[in-house]
DNA sequence: ATAAGCCTAGGGGAATTTCCCTATATAAAT
DNA sequence: ATTTATATAGGGAAATTCCCCTAGGCTTAT
């Protein structure tokens, strides 16, 4: 029985080193190479495929989720497992519909990621408790619901240009409450905690 | 139609006598006077104006930028054209600021001293390829975020990440009041409306 | 030395947003 | 036909933010 080789993939060496280090001596397992973003690990799974890819999401190219779904495509039995400091509802779904095998948070210790590792080498699932727990709220709240409605857009984006509810309404021929409603069903869909994020969100999604 | 007549300041022998003798035998330009500091030129400028005044920054007794300042206002129609080895920002936008109408490198060769010259005497400005660049990244840097202090931009990150008043001044060990006052100081030196479109403004120009 | 900018922080009331609800109508999808 | 999503909108109270003000201590520049 050969070790379980790793592919390391985040944007931040020192947590590519430290990940490494962490699995360094590690008995049944050898990391394999790190990987600074997607376009590098994307080459080289060209050539070999590791046992699992610990996989980052915020990398500088192709953000983490996505990368993840296409490599279900490419390399439909390669088991990835998530290490993410963000674990907000989006991303937790995109991952899981993008069907990765594992979730952990970005402050794992050393045992719960070479047990997680094992699982998920040996065709198992394993999301870490935390993680289950917001998993399990996301998945309440909108399963199936990413994407937001036309109003809903226009709505984020006028909140992000700095009008109120007030100003919203009368420029839309619409309530002011109609525009909270549609506010707050978008932040809801994106898993977002207030307006100040969905307008973070327009800002960089919308324009 | 005379010869363009140059002064030269410069603290450095070298760099004087290196500047005259590029220029000599130069048609339509003639070097007039070499100064050692600041002093000497302000005393000679008194009597007797050239058509372009090549100016140091590193002076021993005034810096060329308070120079060309105090000479925008002794003398707003002499163009003052910048050779310096130090191209920082602090220097380029002070350079900027004062007027200058040029400003080249100290490595600049002959042939685009001699360009700059005559565009700078002939009303036009110049500013080698290199500086328009670092000045590019200088504004962006500084005219734009630096408008904001540290703690301003700071709360508009925070905010951004959707932490209200109260989450963030316990984050930094302030009160929420504070926090308040340093967002409403951002709005007022953005030129902004309210915390909309600050959290826009610090999604485009802080992440 | 004086001014300017920055960081701090409070008072108090007005305005706005947020958070619970409920509700109707319409179009699209199953 | 029934569900689902969308768009609309209100009540009411709590929470938060906004807006005006003042103000002291500190550093930096002129």
């Amino acid at each position: 029985m050969s070790k379980i080789a790793i592919y390391i993939v985040d944007d931040h060496e020192i947590v590519r080193e430290g990940i490494a280090a962490f699995l360094i001596g590690v008995p049944d397992i050898e990391v394999k190479a790190l990987f600074p973003d997607a376009m590098s690990v994307l080459k080289s799974l060209e050539k070999d495929l590791p046992d699992v890819l610990l996989l980052d999401i915020g990398l500088p190219d192709i953000d983490g989720i996505k990368l993840a779904e296409r490599l279900k495509i490419s390399h439909p039995k390669l088991p990835i497992l998530i290490i993410s400091g963000n674990t907000d509802d989006r991303h937790l779904i995109g991952a899981v519909k993008a069907g990765v095998k594992g979730f952990l948070p970005k402050d794992v210790e050393k045992t719960e990621l070479c047990e997680a590792i094992l699982r998920v080498a040996s065709g198992k699932k394993y999301f870490s408790s935390e993680i289950s727990q917001s998993l399990q709220n996301a998945l309440i709240n909108h399963l199936d619901t990413a994407e937001l409605s036309a109003r809903e857009k226009e709505i984020a984006i006028l909140l992000a240009d700095g009008l109120s509810f007030r100003e919203i309404g009368s420029q839309l021929f619409i309530s002011e409450r109609t525009v909270e409603a549609h506010k707050n069903n978008a932040i809801k869909k994106l898993g977002l905690r207030n307006t100040m994020q969905l307008v973070a969100w327009a800002v960089t999604n919308l324009k």
